[in-house]
DNA sequence: TATAATTGTTTCATATTATGAAATTATGTT
DNA sequence: AACATAATTTCATAATATGAAACAATTATA
């Protein structure tokens, strides 16, 4: 069992202290224990266990067989689990097909997430002549802003959308950004329908954006991956609908390593 | 947030409790929370939410970005949600592999989990003309016992072999079982090395086993997996590196369903 | 650069709350 | 049926979590 009094705080409670013992109790080997199991281990008294187990169990931090009366970790660590493994390994996921869209399509890519309703960005990958974006990694942005809030507002229901909306108004950021609450709201559906979003113009002048959503295995966009074009001339690629497949590929292939499974 | 008053039980832990309604704070969405936020969301007061959070950060339930103070869930989080993970998928992983294997052998297939130093079997195919295995699902048996236990110990490291054969001492299942204890360890090398067992009669009389293990995405064998043929005849296969292919194939095939790369 | 405002950290007296011994009930074994 | 083991509940007590307030550090604003 591993020992944490290295890094002991002045902090100290001991009834979650004691709660966490019994969760560190189970392992890979040890999947299914009884009371007395986590007694022995930990050492603690009899009812002092049952009594935290009893609450880990209501809030779904163990399950209980019915029949063995055995415990076992519940599904809510899996759910905070999988939250921690999307963090740390998107970024990585996403780090190579980024650098690969960013050479063959010679543009700026992005990498934004939903933060508390806010578009933050994750990662990005600029080059010489190609569109500088104004925001660095780590900056928050409304999310209702550009190609990547677009994409991301797009897996949101009706509900969380419109108490986006109010929180952080449509504004015209260009002369051809929508405003109109109803037509965005379109567009987002749009959006959802076809898996990707062109947007003219419609953040930054002169700039055309081009992005898709990344999944993981729970099949809940994580994130979204898109670049920035200028509007006028094309670099490399000419043909819109080619770099659109770029992007969509770069998607497919993260969320792939992420888990998501197309079928 | 999600209530649990529906389900509540007698037993209170008030400081567990606050520990986990803070744990509830994240989600995909807010994955990095500052001090005043988790105040802000539970109600609680600061020193409260202080106190329990550096109890959480110390065990790594959580951890902090140190620029920015803020906080997300850590490291633990994801380790036990593997466990969860591993256990509710493998028998769903393991199921359509396991018929197939039964079908194309024509024999009797059994999965099996290491669990407190004991080989519990978790799944099983048998059909008419097969051989009859006298467990049944969720029995218990020595870990040394069988291909499944010869499987389960060749990926343990030599002092817990030690430990598991001073509590379980080999037996005289038949009378071609191995009883020596270094003759026994050495077996366990052959295992780990080929990546599968052929078992002839050491475990029950006129049956042969073969077995290989199951990992999963953090390559650690989580279970494993073997068929029982008659010792004389054999079904529809007759060549022995045929089966033993199949069972391979099987457990690659699961393997890689529980996220386990290759390379 | 000074000042205000916000956020994070620490202290400590107090009462609330976790605690565990013991009794009771349930379950499994001989 | 009798025994043994495990799970659940009760309750008086003391130990422990608590939160107000003071302090420190950081960030925003003038």
């Amino acid at each position: 069992m591993k020992q944490y009094n290295d890094k002991k705080s002045i902090y100290k409670v001991q009834a979650l202290e004691r709660a966490l013992d019994i969760l560190d109790c189970f392992s890979f080997q040890d999947r299914e224990l009884s009371l007395t199991d986590m007694v022995q281990r930990t050492g603690l008294n009899k009812t002092t266990v049952k009594r935290l187990i009893s609450n880990l169990t209501t809030r779904g931090y163990l399950q209980q067989e019915p029949q063995s009366k055995k415990y076992q970790l519940g599904m809510r660590l899996f759910e905070l689990g999988g939250i921690v493994f999307s963090s740390f390994s998107l970024r990585q996921a996403a780090s190579y097909p980024m650098t690969r869209l960013q050479n063959e399509a010679g543009a700026t890519v992005l990498l934004g997430v939903n933060m508390e309703d806010q578009l933050v960005y994750i990662d990005k990958r600029e080059g010489q002549g190609m569109i500088r974006v104004s925001s660095e990694v780590g900056w928050r942005r409304p999310l209702n802003y550009g190609m990547l809030g677009m994409v991301l507002m797009s897996s949101l229901d009706s509900q969380d959308v419109k108490r986006v909306l109010q929180q952080y108004p449509l504004k015209p950021y260009t002369p051809l950004s929508i405003t109109d609450t109803d037509a965005f709201s379109l567009r987002l559906e749009q959006v959802r329908d076809q898996g990707y979003v062109v947007e003219k113009e419609e953040a930054v002048e002169n700039v055309i954006g081009i992005a898709a959503p990344i999944r993981d295995y729970s099949r809940q966009v994580v994130a979204a991956l898109g670049i920035a074009l200028p509007a006028g001339l094309r670099n490399q690629v000419d043909d819109l609908d080619q770099i659109i497949d770029l992007v969509k590929n770069a998607c497919e292939t993260i969320s792939s390593d992420l888990g998501y499974l197309k079928i």
